[in-house]
DNA sequence: TTGTATGTTTGTCTTGGACAAAAAGTATCA
DNA sequence: TGATACTTTTTGTCCAAGACAAACATACAA
């Protein structure tokens, strides 16, 4: 509990790397490592630098690689991996339309240029309007800046400011639009479960959505299930949108989604959208998974013909 | 780790309701509560109705009730515990200015009226203007509905809605400002720590600090203090000021500050505002307490007279 | 009323074992 | 060659009961 000056206690390393306390445990059991000196208590008692190669290892287990090859591994072969990280998938991105100015955003990204990079992403949405600056700029920027950070070239802080920044100028995007009509429809929530934090996917699908005249309650990040439940029978939702970013653990996110379900009535559909791959892969039943943006206006569309009251 | 269908695993009750799985584990043994039954595994399976009592025992302890007087009572018991809860500090609150429109817009919240509840916060931004409306509106609302959520009247969907909406009302105003000058200082850079998920009070802090002529970068929500230090000296920022509503553990922000404070430059000031009270209660040496929004300005204008380069 | 000493309450940490789901490896067949 | 089914390894989470220190409450003295 101490754990005060150099060293962590195992609480504050759980918080500051993502790490469960009993994952911990079992590594240093497992793998001999971490190696936690003990306070007077007795208690493990974490040196600042176990804890960066902690990080740096939940970075490699974020991009696939798996605890018994990393886990044990010195800290200059880490660094090594970690660079080769992300590479794969990137050959298709470099020849997108807008690979410029994503590259560019993330440059002033890298120098902590917070007012520039504000001014230049309010352009590109008044150049290109909502819908192109989400799909075209918003949506590859974010594949891009989590490369970037899963190969350590941001730090974390400069992902939060990107949340941040990104965040104003959606939201400024959001107020501006016209507000539909009274009866619009279809009626939809969106919210994450417990467990996932992220937001920016959330307030794309609204733009979008909103933007295609459908109704949007947004309960934020984080709703527990019950009332998720509940606030899609307070607001008579249609829909029920989530979105999931895979930082979470791929079974509580099944196993989530099949309680929803169970407790959803069957007249409400239930989206799951988001870069997390076990949607594609372990599909619920009952439950739609969205695999890119352009799916919202299709399912939309779809919801709309099937002519619901 | 199955749960699924009727019962809840503990770690999804230990998302659900906030309690820790050491702590739901130690009250079983101790006060006879909860009960789970147990699945094929031998696993602690919670029926839906504890998990409702959980979380009225967890809002009772965070309103100042003791786990010994309540984990073990019945649901009834509680129930009128609750009722009777937060009402004492409200005196003072009936007859402050504002006190209507505060009422009126929870009632809005409570109605599940968003689109009403959105154009009454706008409205009364353009008319008092963003400082008296932060200090005025936003402010006694904040505590209105952290009450109301308190004694049960208010669900947690609801406040996630409240949050979303004002939000997007206070994210507005912020992007309506005109840019601070070249040289601003202070240079404020405004954050919480990992644990603490409300960022509601640092929108607010962060409008009334641009309004003062300060520049501002905001890191949002929950970023490692590791990457507070970080992007304090990216930023060469002369203050941190970090936001806490006290839903989080007592022990970690006072361990979390002494680690900032010892991580952190002398000449960079550290700043704690927000509603917890452990801030006022056990104040760390060479952290700054702001009990109130009105002490931003007053810090402020301390710093500049003070005459840094 | 304020400060100090004592006892109780309470959350977190400990150990070592166990298990089931996911992933990887291997064999079989079209 | 590629897809499918089976087996083994890996890996995160859960369990038990005990221990301890900080926080809280209560009693007592100045």
């Amino acid at each position: 509990m101490p754990g005060g000056g150099v060293t962590l206690s195992i609480a504050a390393v759980e918080r500051d790397t993502g790490i469960s306390k009993d994952t911990l445990r079992v590594w240093e059991r497992r793998y001999g490592f971490p190696t936690p000196t003990r306070d007077a208590g007795g208690e493990r008692a974490y040196p600042p630098d176990q804890v960066g190669r902690l990080r740096l290892i939940k970075r490699l287990l974020d991009g696939g690689h798996r605890p018994g090859r990393v886990v044990g591994r010195p800290p200059l072969e880490l660094e090594l991996l970690g660079e080769t990280l992300g590479v794969a998938p990137q050959r298709s991105r470099a020849t997108a339309p807008g690979a410029g100015a994503v590259h560019a955003l993330v440059d002033l990204l890298h120098a902590n240029d917070v007012p520039t990079l504000r001014r230049q992403l309010q352009g590109q949405l008044s150049r290109l309007g909502v819908a192109p600056f989400v799909t075209q700029v918003v949506a590859p920027l974010n594949v891009a800046v989590g490369d970037a950070w899963l190969r350590g070239q941001l730090e974390v802080h400069q992902e939060h400011v990107y949340t941040e920044v990104l965040q104003g100028v959606l939201r400024q995007a959001l107020a501006g639009l016209p507000e539909a009509a009274a009866p619009a429809r279809p009626r939809v929530l969106l919210g994450t479960v417990p467990g996932e934090p992220h937001g920016l996917g959330l307030l794309m699908a609204e733009l979008l959505l909103a933007l295609d005249g459908c109704a949007c309650v947004s309960l934020g990040v984080q709703t527990p299930l019950a009332d998720l439940l509940r606030a899609a029978q307070a607001h008579h939702s249609d829909i029920v949108a989530l979105g999931y970013t895979g930082c979470t653990n791929p079974n509580s996110i099944v196993e989530g989604l099949t309680e929803l379900r169970a407790g959803l009535p069957a007249a409400v559909e239930l989206w799951a959208g988001g870069s997390a791959p076990v949607l594609q892969r372990r599909p619920v039943d009952g439950v739609r998974p969205l695999a890119t943006l352009d799916r919202l206006a299709v399912e939309t569309e779809r919801w709309r013909r099937a002519g619901r009251p």
